[in-house]
DNA sequence: CTGTAATCCTGCGAGC
DNA sequence: TGCTCGCAGGATTACA
């Protein structure tokens, strides 16, 4: 499941894929997707080369020479691939933007909870994602993050998977960010002392910086801008490993339902009621 | 302010 | 072996 890694994953790919070539067509497939794509948007696309990519927590932004912007969610089986264009179109394949030279821009996503839009003005897209997203993870205010954390009753669960809170953390790195700081997804925000946050916010950075590196998680569906897979899922401590040993203590990894969600913890190492002895961030080696 | 659940969707694995 | 069924969940919305 696409989450920030995978997605800056993507992003990474494709810049010196992307960057400076030109959308000779498009074409489109008939299902649709989550958001809609406004069929007067081909005939803007084409001929317009693309200046940069970035991302905005778990949202690609395309951007394109004249201004506009071509906006992106991968959902949760969405591939955004650069391959050569006379390949074989794959199996739900949505979109197909031709590239001068061989490539071409595919966007396939068997279960279409993923979108691309035609965005008319690239600032006012990315002035719409800042106004209902949070800061990006990497450089967190601590005191922003301990008051955001410290004044809802929602669990951490809840909170972690609230973009407005942090952007970009999804259910895999919400509980492997839970983990690594030693605290239980069930705790409320309101429960955690000063230090507890802190710890929380260390694990969020620690977690996403180090998947980035492993080039994100694949699950199933997940593949990179030039089609690699990631490798960071052979790192998870406890999501998707209920029953298995805990990397830390060897207990048995824990599963339960929180914010509609499975949640992944060591009940040992992560007590739901915090103790002065418990309370120490598990070690990953 | 909470939480819960439905909605969108297909693939896959478990169970029989 | 083939069927059904439940589950996976990001974002949004409705409702309790």
């Amino acid at each position: 499941m696409p989450e920030l890694p995978e997605v800056e994953t993507v992003v990474r790919d494709l810049r010196p894929l992307l960057t400076g070539r030109t959308i000779t067509a498009v074409r489109r497939g008939k299902l649709k997707l989550r958001r809609p794509w406004a069929a007067a948007a081909d005939a803007l696309v084409v001929g317009a080369a693309v200046a940069g990519l970035r991302r905005r927590g778990k949202w690609i932004l395309l951007d394109l020479a004249g201004g506009q912007a071509l906006r992106v969610h991968l959902g949760m089986t969405g591939q955004l691939t650069v391959a050569p264009a006379a390949e074989a179109d794959p199996d739900h394949l949505h979109f197909g933007f031709r590239l001068d030279g061989p490539g071409e821009l595919r966007f396939r996503d068997p279960r279409r909870f993923g979108s691309v839009e035609f965005c008319p003005s690239a600032a006012d897209a990315a002035a719409a994602l800042d106004a209902v997203m949070g800061p990006e993870p990497f450089g967190l205010d601590p005191p922003a993050f301990r008051a955001a954390v410290g004044g809802t009753g929602r669990n951490l669960k809840a909170v972690l998977l609230d973009q407005a809170v942090v952007a970009g953390v999804g259910n895999i790195y919400a509980d492997e960010a839970c983990f690594r700081a030693g605290l239980h997804p069930a705790r409320t925000g309101n429960s955690l002392t000063a230090a507890e946050c802190d710890r929380l916010r260390v694990a969020i950075e620690a977690v996403l910086a180090r998947a980035i590196e492993g080039r994100g998680s694949t699950i199933r569906d997940y593949v990179g801008g030039s089609g690699l897979r990631g490798a960071f899922q052979h790192e998870h401590a406890v999501y998707g490993r209920a029953g298995e040993p805990c990397p830390a203590c060897a207990a048995a990894v824990a599963c339960v339902r929180l914010a509609g969600r499975s949640s992944h913890y060591c009940p040992n190492c992560q007590p739901e009621t915090p103790s002065r002895s418990a309370a120490r961030a598990p070690r990953r080696g």
